[in-house]
DNA sequence: ACCTGAACACCGTTCAAGT
DNA sequence: ACCTGAACACCGTTCAAGT
């Protein structure tokens, strides 16, 4: 790839991510090559549609988060729930910051998450060393799945939008009450006797 | 009113739930109004705009929410977490069975949420009342706030959302690892200190 | 190879004419 | 009072012309 292109590709998303953050559903692809400094058609020779361009910002932040990840395995050893915990709330954060891609995660479809299907892959692999070890540590409910994670990561995700946008919500107290709910606590009878077998 | 425009009112609302529930985001007013049998314009006669459409839908589950809500109230009595559970149970089950409202919920912003301003504030009166009563009957976490319930909730949406779109997420399991995160457990001491105190 | 932006297509919203 | 739908405005996407 030549060097202007290469540089247009790198301006255009961050273009994106900037406007997705500030614009919401409004941003305008006119105003995304706009503040890149290139016309409408240089996005669309760098990114089919605008699903491709959500989807870039998607498939960036599964490589963060596959990173953090990693540390956290590394890191984490003697203290597996501990470890898991931390990961999560590093995730988050991460994606407490990027009101950007956050908005690609929320609205964008399928079609969106398909342009990081292999990302996706490695995070749940990475999960789930993280959560093998927790489980085994007999610190996590033993029928808690890897795939729970980003179940619950979702509706994370969620609150941190719902959040700024007036109603006050605090994502931080949402995933501590995930974590907790995770944990292989003694959960009351009436919890565990009501729901689905 | 007059009782055709009140008919059309009522068929204008049925189009859009079902529409947005097939199309989501493709949803085109044009099609609520053929759907419904009426010229665009009495489309928006009835509803300023695409957002007052969805804030009808939604204020029209808040009311079916608070009608659950009441009853779980004049029926658990005796089990207060438990009733605080069938209610959010049932809230969920609704919501999973009405896809239509479902994405008024995840995609309208607060201009949405406007339209059912007071149906919120008693939704948030009633479950309150169910979470003062498991609280006081110690099977709540005392630092529990009724304001948790709707964030909660705004995640299981979400996953009920996602999940039927391929991820193969159960909200249910969502649910009820959030009832267990809710409910007065002894959490792991890793997890209580790590987060936001 | 890559870039540009005018032109096209599509859909939310309006409003003059109708009953 | 209420309804209709052609017309307008706006924005995603394309493509012929340019470097």
């Amino acid at each position: 790839m030549r060097a202007d292109a290469r540089s247009n590709h790198e301006r255009i998303l961050a273009a994106a991510r900037a406007l997705f953050a500030s614009d919401g559903a409004d941003t305008q692809v006119d105003a995304i090559a706009r503040r890149a400094g290139v016309g409408v058609g240089t996005v669309y020779r760098h990114f089919p549609d605008k699903d491709a361009l959500m989807g870039a910002l998607v498939r960036e932040r599964f490589i963060a988060f596959n990173e953090q990840l990693r540390e956290a395995i590394s890191k984490g050893e003697q203290q597996p729930f501990a470890a898991l915990c931390e990961a999560l709330r590093a995730n988050s954060t991460a994606l407490a910051e990027d009101a950007g891609t956050r908005f690609a995660f929320m609205r964008g479809g399928e079609r969106v998450f398909a342009h990081a299907h292999d990302e996706v892959e490695e995070y749940l692999a990475l999960t789930n060393v993280l959560v093998d070890r927790a489980k085994r540590a007999g610190s996590v409910r033993p029928d808690f799945d890897v795939a729970d994670v980003p179940m619950l990561m979702c509706g994370v995700c969620a609150t941190i939008d719902a959040g700024k946008g007036g109603a006050g919500w605090d994502w931080r107290r949402h995933l501590e009450l995930v974590l907790a709910g995770m944990a292989a606590a003694v959960a009351e009878p009436s919890v565990t006797s009501g729901g689905t077998p």
